[in-house]
DNA sequence: AGGATGATGAAG
DNA sequence: TTCATCATCCTA
């Protein structure tokens, strides 16, 4: 999987986070070591994955929001469905989340490890990454904390959530 | 434009 | 033990 978007979450002084109410065991991972992943279930029927960022013991998170599918065509394909194009096979987080199978039982997986499940870095030109406000976040939603890759069509396309805008509107 | 669908956390 | 909320996607 080759990610082309993610949306970044501060821990305890961001509104938006899940860590922003303190520590729980949903979000227990998120206060962890830095390169584990951090999988949420939500509008009960979506897995969402994340990566830690930050040192242990300071909440933080990067959401994965797009990529593409650059290996396992055949297995993103069955779980998403044979009919899907294969430019929206990963093209948003809960199809990123379905095109990689996650649940919630790989909550806390180590990426940096030896596991199945692993990250390694990329390289871009300078300049062709873009930022903007964060997606389907109900609170500081203007803070510009999506970054996505300029002009890539595996890029999820999805409006500012109706509440975002209200939010943002109010002063 | 609205419905699906369930874990989560706050309140009671 | 309720209840509202939700870092979404699909069908219409």
């Amino acid at each position: 999987m080759r990610v082309t978007e993610v949306e970044a979450y501060a821990g305890e002084r961001d509104p938006a986070s899940h860590a922003f109410r303190g520590r729980t065991p949903r979000n227990a991972v998120m206060f962890g070591p830095p390169g584990h992943l951090y999988v949420y279930f939500t509008y009960g029927m979506h897995h969402c994955g994340n990566v830690v960022c930050g040192p242990e013991g300071m909440a933080s998170g990067a959401l994965l929001r797009s990529g593409e599918v650059v290996d396992g065509l055949e297995v993103a394909r069955r779980r998403r469905g044979e009919r899907v194009r294969d430019r929206d096979l990963a093209r948003g987080p809960g199809r990123l989340g379905q095109a990689l199978g996650l649940t919630l039982a790989d909550s806390g997986a180590d990426l940096l490890g030896a596991g199945p499940a692993r990250l390694v870095l990329g390289a871009y030109p300078v300049g062709a990454v873009a930022t903007g406000p964060r997606v389907g976040v109900s609170r500081a939603a203007d803070v510009p904390w999506r970054f996505w890759i300029r002009d890539d069509q595996y890029v999820s396309s999805y409006q500012r959530s109706p509440r975002a805008e209200r939010r943002s509107a109010e002063k």
